[in-house]
DNA sequence: GGCCGAGTTGATACTAGGTCTCAACTGAGA
DNA sequence: TCTCAGTTGAGACCTAGTATCAACTCGGCC
């Protein structure tokens, strides 16, 4: 089954309509390499409108089909990924993103939580810096 | 000496001229008392054009004098805060901030970065629950 | 004092990244 | 077939900024 088709039976089981516009949306989601703006995909995406583009990503972020990533310029990209919490470790020459399996922080939020009274509900994390191939790279030209 | 003089005096020992309109966003900040939005503070700050606040709130933030939070709904607020590497515990019901004084990934850091075989450069960390008083009125009120 | 030039300002336009509105369309079920 | 909820796309609008540019300010120099 091809990772199209599962995310329509994903989002029917749901109680939402796979609609042409959506499989579009979907489609070009899926045919992405890495992370991309959700106005860049808008525009790219002639089979849906800007709207439908901005909602589209938005429900498969509520489906855990896409997550959003923020670079370290600040700007929001998406990217498809495993659902769940996880983290992610961004380059920041290449721009490529890596998922992170374990939760970086999840053993200091105990103490943390000790220390200052706050019952920590959530929060966010992202890695910045150079992957392995962007190091290899450069120390080859170096 | 008072902080709006303190801050005055950073800024000319970095080459900056402490203006009036300078001086109306400095004293409107730290009239805050927690996080405020820069367009509010725009609107409120009436001795100075958005523009301007704007470019003070960076000037500021590049001086440490003040930082960025990003509340748990994505929206940017700016907090007077101490300089250097640091990170926030945002309490989602009453939205204060509170600044956390251990950074709580650089253990972790090298633990990914062996695992990844990325040079991590940075980490972009933001903690979201309640309060202790937020919890201690739930709890009184239940 | 007058001039110069760099720094600063504020109005305004523009951008990115979204959300809201609303009339029109669609499709499943009665 | 009818109905009605879900969905759509165009476009207006919003937030959070940045860019532009002419005008202003101020310190230093003659």
């Amino acid at each position: 089954m091809s990772d199209l088709e599962q995310i329509s039976l994903e989002l029917e089981a749901r109680g939402y309509r796979v609609t042409p516009s959506r499989r579009a949306v979907i489609a070009a989601i899926l045919a992405r390499k890495n992370h991309f703006a959700a106005d860049e995909l808008a525009k790219r995406c002639r089979g849906a409108g800007r709207a439908t583009v901005f909602r589209t990503i938005r429900l498969l972020n509520d489906l855990g089909v896409v997550c959003r990533v923020l670079m370290d310029d600040g700007s929001p990209r998406y990217l498809v990924s495993r659902s769940g919490h996880h983290h992610h470790l961004v380059c920041t020459e290449c721009g490529t993103v890596q998922d992170l399996d374990q939760c970086a922080v999840s053993g200091a939020l105990r103490e943390i939580a000790d220390a200052s009274g706050y019952e920590i509900e959530g929060h966010w994390l992202e890695l910045y810096g150079r992957c392995a191939a962007c190091r290899a790279k450069a120390a080859v030209s170096a």
